[in-house]
Order: C-alpha cells, then structure tokens, then sequence
DNA sequence: TTGAAAGCGCTAACAA
DNA sequence: TTGTTAGCGCTTTCAA
C-alpha cells in the first residue's frame, strides 16, 4: 500500500507536507507541492479514509435512515441528498429498516461506530433513532414525519405541508362535483396522518359539507390496510362517492379492490391519493396525486445537514415544502345524472 | 468518549484482554470475561469500527454500485443484498451512479479510500468501475449484466437467464395467436438486451414464424427510448399485433404510446415486458411481465461475496437464476374475426 | 491465560 | 514554510 510516507520519500519532503499539499490547508511552497502532487500521481496514491477518519475522529459517510427502500418517495428522496452529499465530498449510506426497530437499531449503531458524519432519517414509529443519535451529539436531520426532537430544537427537520395539500385535494374532489367524500388515512401516531385528515376535514368544512365519521378509516399507510379500508368504505351502507387516500401504498390497495369490483372511476367514484407515483399517468383512467417535492425535500435536508456539520448554525432549523396537486382523469366528476 | 481502557481499567484487566473478550477470540477466563462484559455495559461502551478497521485494513461495509435508484429492480435486489449483509455483520452502502461515468468513478474511490469489505456492482456501460476495483483486490461481484472480468474468471457474477425469459415471453403470445411480434430491445453492448433478442427470435424459429427485422427495434433501455420505438413500430406500413419489450422503463413508454392512441390491448395489441414492475395488476388491461428474482438476485450475490471475503472460495463463481412469466391480461389474444 | 508494546496511516500542535 | 513528533483507538504479536 502506499502511504504519504512513500509520496514524501519520492517527493522529497516530510509527511506533513505532503498531507498540507493534499488537503489544501496551510502555507506550502508552489514548487514542492507541484513535486508532492506529481510523486502522489507518479504512485497513484490513494488517501487512506480510515486512517484519516480516525484521527479527525468523523468519516465522510452520512446515512440515509429510511422505512422502505421499495417507495419511490424515499428512492427519490435519496437522489436529492445524493447529489449534494458528493457535491460536498461526502457519500451516502442508505440503511433500510422496513419499519422494524432492531434493523433500525443496529444502523444507529453502525452511524455511531463508524463515526459518520451526519444522519437523515425519517423515523419509523416508536423509533428511538433520533434520540439516541442526538445523545452521541450526532449532526440529525429529521424527513416526513414530525417528531419531538425536531419539536423540542434538537434536530433539524424538513417536512411538507402535509394538510395544505390534503385540504387541496378534498376541495378538489368538491368542486369537480363528488359530495360524499370518504378519507384512509394512516395511524394516529403519525404527524403526516393526521394532518392530511385534518386537511381533508378542513376543507369538508370549508365546503359547508357534512363531516361524516363513517366516511374516515385509519390504514397502516400499506397496500393491504388501503385494501381493507377500501372494501369497508364500499360495503358501508351509504357508501362514498369520491376517496382522498392519504398515501402511495394504501393508493395501490385502495385501486386494486376498486378495479376488481368494476366500479367505474371517475363516474361512481373519484380518487386522489396523496404521492405522486411513477405509475400514476399509466393506469385508466389515470391517477390523480398531491405531489410532494421528494428531490426538493432530500436536498434541503442534505443542505441543512452540511451547514450543521460545518457549525454554520447552532440552533435548530425547520424547512416546510409545498405539495402540488396533480389533476389527472380519476376525479373528474361523478356521472351527470338526467334530470327528472 | 469511552474507550478500551476505560473498560479495562474499570474490569481491573488490560485492554488486550477486553479486545479479546469483545471479539470473543482466544481463551480467556469466564469471570474476567463476565466483569469485562458489565463494565462494558456500565459504561456503555461503543466500540470505536474506525480504529479497529484502520488496524485491521478493512471495514465492515459493502457498496452496492447500481445506475438507477429509482428503478425497482434495483430497489428490490438492494433488500436482497441487505437481509444478507445484516446478518453476517456489514451495513451496505448503496451508491446510485445514473448512468455517469463520474459519479461511478468517485464511488470506487471512495470504495479504495474507505477500504470497504466487498462490493456488489451493477456496471454502467463502459465501466471501468470492475476493473480497478479487482485491480485493486477488492472482492466483486457483478449483477446484472455480463462484463470481460466475470468471463475471465476475475470477479464472481449473478446473471438471470435473460434468454430464456425472453423465448417464454415470446412462445407465450405466439400461443396466444399472436403472429406478426416485434420486439423493442435495448443497445448492443449490453449483454442483457442481446440475450432478450436472441430468445425472441428462437422463440420465432421454433414456432416456425419468420423473423422479420422490421418488427425489431433497439433503444436505449430508457423510458423515451420504448416510447419512440413503439411509435416506429406503430406507423410502420405493417404494423405488429403483439410486442415484447425487453425491459421495464421501456415498457412505461410503449404503454403510454398505446394508450395514447387508443390501441385496445390484447385485441389489437398483444403485450408481454421484461422485468416485473409494481403496477403490473394496476394498469387496465394488466400486464403480462417476465419477472427477474431481484430479491434473490441480490441474496445470493450477497452470500458469494461473504464466501469470497472469508477467503472460502478462491476461484470465482457464476450463479445464473431463472426468470418467471407472469401472465396476465394484456396478452390474453388477438380479436377472434368473424369466420366469412 | 494475561499483559506490554508496537503500529495501522493520517493530521496537527509545536519547534525550528 | 517545513519538519518532528505525538497520538486517534484498536488489534495482535510476543513475552511472561
């Protein structure tokens, strides 16, 4: 292996210039470090990263702590921490937990081993993640979901405006004529369920309509929980005319039981769903979203990150994104019936 | 922050020994053991992985190097590659190149400069990633695609039998009565799309069908690529009844154009895509897909890398999986004509 | 079975 | 501006 030793020998200086060279830091003079840096091609040195890491006691590694790799909101997600993390000459460990706390645990072990440098996560629930990273004094910032750490001002965080867009997408459906519309939403304990319901009760409100409780079902935010709340919602004696599902998944579960009962989407029945979806302009009729800005929400997060690791902020940040409604065929209006 | 010593001095032992009792290697007496282990957990002590791999010249991660984050065939070979991973003690970086030759490139290094365990790679076209890697003497295995190092026996390989699925695919709609198929593939130098084409046109040659080159087309394995292929194929003088298209993105754009158009499929069009995508039963009519076995692509690309980093296996080794046709109802036949 | 000591490759305080 | 030197925390000979 060569070392800057091997580099200074050929270079004909000390160690420690040859690191002053490499790094950029401190005063060198211009002939010897075109000699260093020609002997470390010559070599084709190689910085070795542990070494270095151990003595400046952080690594260039920042993880990625997220639920499901398989959702296209957190794959995206991660290209835009990606492309400010290489950028800024870190790279990226993505870590799945799949929801389940000792997958989740043992990553946090491995970001405080290895001494990463900083962590986004979107915290799965009843997760002690954040907690544990911001006692090892970990750089943190907080995705999707609202935490109290995020709260209290120890971590950054980036969410989006989850009831804003809930409340576009229920008025929506109001205008395009639907009246009795229907939510599945995910669990009480999560801050993004919870808002869009109360997006969605908002603008039922606003509309002068009813707030039916038999109209609201709490999923698990998968696709079976949306399959279940869906078949409830249409075996319901007054069933809906229209669905505002609050996520992608319970989205897939809540189409599957639609297509297969036959019902006609948009004239028995108009959807929303909240995530946009790679797939949502190539099912029929195609699918209308609230978008969130998942590229736009990695690279704030990933900024927020560089500038608490490089100490550029001391206190807490909060970023909150904007949703955008894509309007597509599946709430187009229910069927116009012939007047009487 | 608390290190060896402190467990040793509290243990009333040396750090050698509570090196060994942590790594549970060499003997050491059960009590010394036991009063290592407490104070351990007393002090909550956190082993520092950059210190033990600068000693031990390597680390306890793996890199996944693949070109599309977003494309669930990765995704899903990625939790493959992780159940694996966790399981024998690595964490997994995932490094997402898109298809550039830059950002590959700075992945390896920081592959070399991290000195990683092993990494699992999805090559780019025209990667050189492979080579300096096992120049490097960094343990490799290639997915995915055939490259000259896994010929040459430099690197361990997972393939799927990519022509064989190609030849069910396509013996699937000629039995379905399909008679004029054409095949959207993807660019030449890619061992994957030349394999699909070959078993198309065996499956042509043996139902005794001729193979027309003006049925076939090669894109780019992208989804504008599959979207101008279809359209090609479309407004050619004689059109196709059926088409098999070689991979997933392609699929999105030949399905938009079909749609597009109004083209009523499996009656006019008789429709099978290469690689399973999670919307396949979404879309009206469903599609018919050959599905790879990403998981398994990736678990057992993940236990010949743990083979070849515990120094079990010196020669390399080549895993080729099967490919499974999932049919559905977008090549359910052509329209039955009325008998004149 | 245990401990002392060396050293992995690098950076940074200090000296020259 | 440059070099000398002392570790970072760990593992692993080697000697006891």
């Amino acid at each position: 292996m060569v070392t800057i030793y091997d580099v200074a020998e050929r270079a004909g200086v000390s160690a420690s210039t040859v690191s002053r060279v490499l790094n950029d830091v401190g005063r060198v003079d211009a002939t010897l470090a075109e000699r260093v840096r020609e002997a470390a091609t010559e070599l084709s040195y190689q910085r070795n990263v542990v070494a270095r890491n151990l003595r400046r006691q952080t690594s260039s590694l920042w993880a990625v702590l997220i639920s499901d790799v398989e959702n296209p909101f957190f794959t995206s997600l991660v290209r835009g921490v990606e492309d400010v993390a290489l950028d800024v000459g870190f790279s990226v460990v993505l870590c799945n937990s799949d929801e389940k706390a000792d997958k989740e645990d043992s990553y946090v072990s491995a970001v405080l081993g290895e001494k990463m440098a900083g962590v986004l996560v979107s915290p799965a629930r009843q997760s002690t993640a954040v907690d544990r990273l911001v006692a090892a004094d970990v750089p943190v910032v907080v995705l999707d979901r609202a935490v109290a750490a995020t709260d209290s001002g120890l971590a950054d965080g980036v969410l989006v405006d989850n009831e804003s867009g809930a409340r576009r997408a229920t008025s929506h459906l109001v205008e395009a004529g639907y009246r009795r519309i229907a939510c599945i939403t995910g669990p009480a304990a999560l801050s993004t369920a919870s808002a869009r319901l109360r997006g969605y009760k908002a603008a039922l409100w606003e509309a002068g309509l009813e707030a039916d409780e038999g109209l609201v079902r709490r999923a698990d935010f998968r696709e079976a929980g949306g399959s279940a709340a869906m078949s409830s919602l249409l075996d319901a004696p007054d069933p809906p005319d229209a669905v505002f599902v609050a996520n992608n998944l319970m989205t897939v579960g809540a189409i599957e039981v639609i297509a297969q009962r036959g019902i006609d989407v948009p004239a028995e029945l108009g959807v929303v769903g909240f995530d946009e979806v790679p797939w949502a302009g190539l099912v029929r009729p195609s699918l209308t979203t609230v978008a969130q800005p998942t590229y736009e929400i990695g690279k704030v997060a990933a900024q927020l990150l560089v500038e608490r690791i490089r100490g550029e902020r001391a206190e807490a940040a909060h970023r909150t994104l904007s949703t955008e409604l894509r309007v597509r065929s599946s709430s187009a209006g229910p069927r116009t019936r012939a007047v009487s």
